[in-house]
DNA sequence: GTCTATACGGCGATAGAC
DNA sequence: GTCTATCGCCGTATAGAC
């Protein structure tokens, strides 16, 4: 195993114990033997928790732009909000168990003082940057444009919290179908065709 | 001072720390010096620290319930929920620089195994349940009722959560205004009056 | 009832052999 | 580059004097 492999296999056993167990509760321990790496050779790759915690941010967001990307080949910027909001589907049954992987470590990052915050935050801001264009390309001017990525962040992260809280993907779904009713019947005004 | 204001004191630092800081990273020491209580004696009062947890949300569900009852006075179901909606703008300042103390206690519980999620989520559900009772008398069937409640915490979950990660209150503000938009314009159909 | 001292375990991080 | 052993700290929880 290559040394590229082995820091990509630590980054991504890390990224999934803290979505599933938490942030605070995971130990470096714990990723280790998940990435089946023995515990001191951690330290080779990441001189610090935070350095690791800090890479595993920035594969999150990595991972979002990639899905992006998908999305942005659509022509209109509706059917491309609708397809981001289509993509929440297949994720219902994980979010309820396990919440959302970033407002999760968004919330617990704001916690624990550091900069650790800064970078968790970063994956919102650059959602709320990609719908805020959709929306300004739908023709709203920009303040309605933030205010509707708002709501679809919001809505989105609210209804994630309320299905796990309770362990039913009721909440999710709804929340889906409401956007989707809200996007689509969203005044078609002067939508402008991707250039 | 007597004993119930010991155990009272120490509910409430426990309380205002787990906010602040962050429910896992508060220890035992941190709220016995912030209740001014000696360390051991803290497991006079508590067996275990899970016991502090669940006194802890039973002390935020009575007092959910207590500002309830003033809302409850008013005479249409619509003036309960915008009074509902109104209060939080007193709590936007401390939501936005330390998020919802209830959903945080929900997520962190959540991850951490045991019966702790199942503590927390009884304020959401007491919420839920209280703000379907008041769609249904303003003439809403049951499952529409429960879908309103559903979106009316949940947005304001989420625009918490935007606040708070961002720190800026506007996520916040600007979902307070929709949802009284929305409380406003929803049909007045049916409307009940308090019996 | 109140408080001090301490046991015990798990954590992040380091030293150093290979 | 890789791994084992271990240090030092801080957390929960307990023992026991007062």
């Amino acid at each position: 195993m290559a040394v590229a492999d082995k820091r990509t296999s630590l980054v991504r056993a890390a990224d999934t114990l803290f979505h599933h167990t938490g942030f605070e509760h995971t130990s470096i321990a714990d990723i280790a033997a998940a990435a089946k790496v023995p515990v001191g050779n951690v330290y080779y790759y990441f001189k610090t928790r935070t350095d690791l915690v800090k890479a595993v941010t920035e594969h999150r967001l990595a991972g979002v732009e990639a899905r992006r990307a998908e999305w942005d080949s659509l022509a209109s910027p509706r059917d491309r909000l609708l397809a981001y909001v289509d993509s929440f589907e297949k994720h219902t049954e994980d979010m309820t168990a396990h919440g959302c992987p970033v407002g999760s470590l968004c919330l617990e990052a704001n916690k624990q003082g550091g900069d650790a915050a800064k970078e968790a935050s970063a994956v919102f801001r650059s959602s709320l940057e990609w719908m805020r264009i959709q929306f300004r390309a739908m023709g709203f001017p920009d303040k309605v444009a933030r205010a509707h990525a708002a709501r679809l962040l919001g809505a989105r992260q609210g209804s994630v919290l309320l299905s796990n809280t309770f362990k039913d993907p009721t909440y999710i779904r709804l929340e889906i179908a409401r956007l989707k009713g809200w996007l689509g019947k969203l005044p078609p005004a002067g939508e402008r065709k991707k250039s």
